[in-house]
DNA sequence: TTACGATTTGACAACGTTGTCAATTTTGAG
DNA sequence: CTCAAAATTGACAACGTTGTCAAATCGTAA
């Protein structure tokens, strides 16, 4: 590997001028910086970053935990976000995925405190509250997807009441009245935020809610024991004498669940029964026929903002404020139409 | 943050004790050790990453990159396959989604030399040729997914080919003898490996294929403009005068889409039609109702094997040979049944 | 021409670790 | 008890970079 000394030997300069070429500062002389420049570019010097971390204390190393499960695809967009914000500036980022055990999640502690990184990222996969162990990490963390309840961290959270208010919402105004819900797994503290933004929605309507039109989607512990009761419960909803004309689901994969059953029982989406989903995970949004209407749920936004979050208390050194809502918003297809 | 010196100091010992503890070295006295553990302990201490690279000249970091588009999920096995592998050998993985920018691409080489990586790993999100720009990278490179057309590197791939069989003698060993088949963009090279195995099937089991019942499911430029025909395909196929009575689809998305045109027309899978799907993608063989049969790519064990791979290229220093096919197996489930 | 400030450059040390090699202590055989 | 071999420990330098501070060079006003 080419070294500073070895551009500067062969430029005829001393190591500190190249050093500062390679770092743009300004004082130095045009023809030298050209000259250096040439050098470097023939001998592919590219420069060690130990080396500069060491010597300035500084990592420039971000890391980004996350607990998602394997079959969790959102956490790429999690960590698309927070990388498109990190190359911004100069960053680079330890990526560490923990499946969920404590003990893994230590061990990656361990290695970012070795690369002495200067901050963390840590998501969940799905909105909850965590604990992390991050005791003596001794560097900012903002949490994405999930808050700390003492509230000693950032936290970057899609406003999940807002979307449960726009799904219930857009309903509405297309003219629907009776309209069931496939919640979320009521675990997941995201499923009680929506029902209250859905209550807000029927309220600002003037509609009453019919809590016999409600049921869960999933059971158990999500990325574990969880399963699905969605298909079954959109049967029984279906099948009620007064079926609802409107379906609001947890997320996209009731939302298939559901659509699944609709034409199992031979009816037409959205002609007989419309169908509003949530995440806008496009695997399912853009696979059903027809696609999905659906509340998005901005995972990339979201990566991006902590990353940013994260460079802003890197910068100022001022902590954890109020959790950073990130609105999720409607995507129109073609799962929901106006009724008489 | 607290250094060996420390240590030491505190230690009553030298620099060099402290490392030899730390690094597991054998001639250390068995008191010295304990007592040198427990300060550790105390201190937190965790060796610094740039200072250890800097001194061996090894940095013990691989790096991963992938040109994933964003809404990719495989790329997460990709990922934890090699990751535990990584774990396992003490290796940080340096992690870049190129999300199929070459100039993206470049930055992170130059990231993974800055970083003296000691390897990568180039993860491609659908089966194909791929020519890498990392002329000047100088450490071997393991592909994933993809294969090198010059053999530079090695490389491990899905048996595509034997996957392709797997679907079609499961489905003529239910005693299908009528198959449709709604493949995989054609772009994708895995579509021809496959349709080569199906004919293999076929022609074991002395049946003939009827080309007439083969269609693509999907068009265009994979993560980019590719969409997907597959719903109409089905359709088509389905209301065939003599239509087929099972479904041989190029991926669980595009069974999904198959699933979707069956039960719209009424049709009771898998009473009045088989569906086999492949990718054994959970998000959708598990939401399908009924449940796909399928024939699973194996990406996290792609993930590991690749890290091993790169591993021995490590130590032995010998380089690409014939590329790793990785075995699909068949995942029953209940999409598919026996005809009379 | 001289002198003075501005610009450009360089010498040196230090960051935290470990390899080399030598010094010191312990052990065990005679 | 003596001495050699083995076990244990330490001093020192070096990895590649950059911050500090001083030196050298330049431009320009007097």
């Amino acid at each position: 590997m080419t070294t500073l000394r070895q551009v500067a030997e062969r430029a005829g300069v001393s190591a500190k001028t190249v050093s500062r070429v390679v770092n743009g500062e300004a004082a130095v002389h045009a023809e030298t910086r050209a000259s250096i420049l040439k050098i470097v570019k023939e001998l592919g010097y590219v420069p060690n970053a130990a080396a500069r971390s060491m010597r300035t204390a500084e990592s420039r190393v971000i890391g980004f935990l996350t607990d998602a499960v394997v079959t969790q695809p959102h956490s790429v967009d999690l960590v698309s976000g927070a990388q498109a914000e990190a190359r911004g500036g100069g960053r680079t980022m330890l990526i560490g995925n923990t499946g969920g055990s404590a003990e893994l999640e230590d061990e990656y502690w361990r290695l970012l405190r070795s690369h002495r990184a200067e901050g963390a990222l840590f998501a969940a996969h799905y909105h909850r509250a965590v604990s992390i162990a991050d005791d003596d990490f001794g560097a900012p963390v903002v949490l994405l997807n999930c808050y700390d309840p003492v509230g000693r961290h950032a936290a970057v959270l899609p406003d999940d009441c807002l979307g449960g208010w726009t799904q219930a919402n857009h309903l509405l105004k297309l003219g629907h009245r009776r309209i069931g819900v496939i919640s979320l797994n009521p675990v997941i503290r995201a499923a009680a935020l929506r029902q209250a933004g859905m209550a807000n929605a029927f309220r600002d309507a003037g509609v009453r809610f019919d809590e016999g039109l409600l049921r869960a989607g999933a059971e158990g512990e999500p990325g574990k024991t969880e399963h699905f009761t969605a298909h079954e419960a959109a049967f029984e909803l279906l099948q009620l004498r007064d079926r609802p004309t409107a379906l609001i689901c947890g997320n996209d994969q009731i939302a298939m669940f559901a659509l699944q059953a609709a034409l199992a029982l031979g009816l037409k989406v959205p002609d007989d029964l419309s169908i509003i989903g949530f995440d806008d995970l496009k695997l399912f949004s853009e696979t059903a026929r027809p696609q999905l209407t659906t509340v998005a749920l901005p995972y990339f936004e979201i990566g991006r903002r902590a990353m940013g979050l994260l460079t802003d208390v890197l910068k100022t050194g001022d902590a954890a404020r109020e959790p950073d809502l990130v609105r999720c918003p409607l995507v129109e297809r073609g799962s929901c139409r106006r009724v008489a």
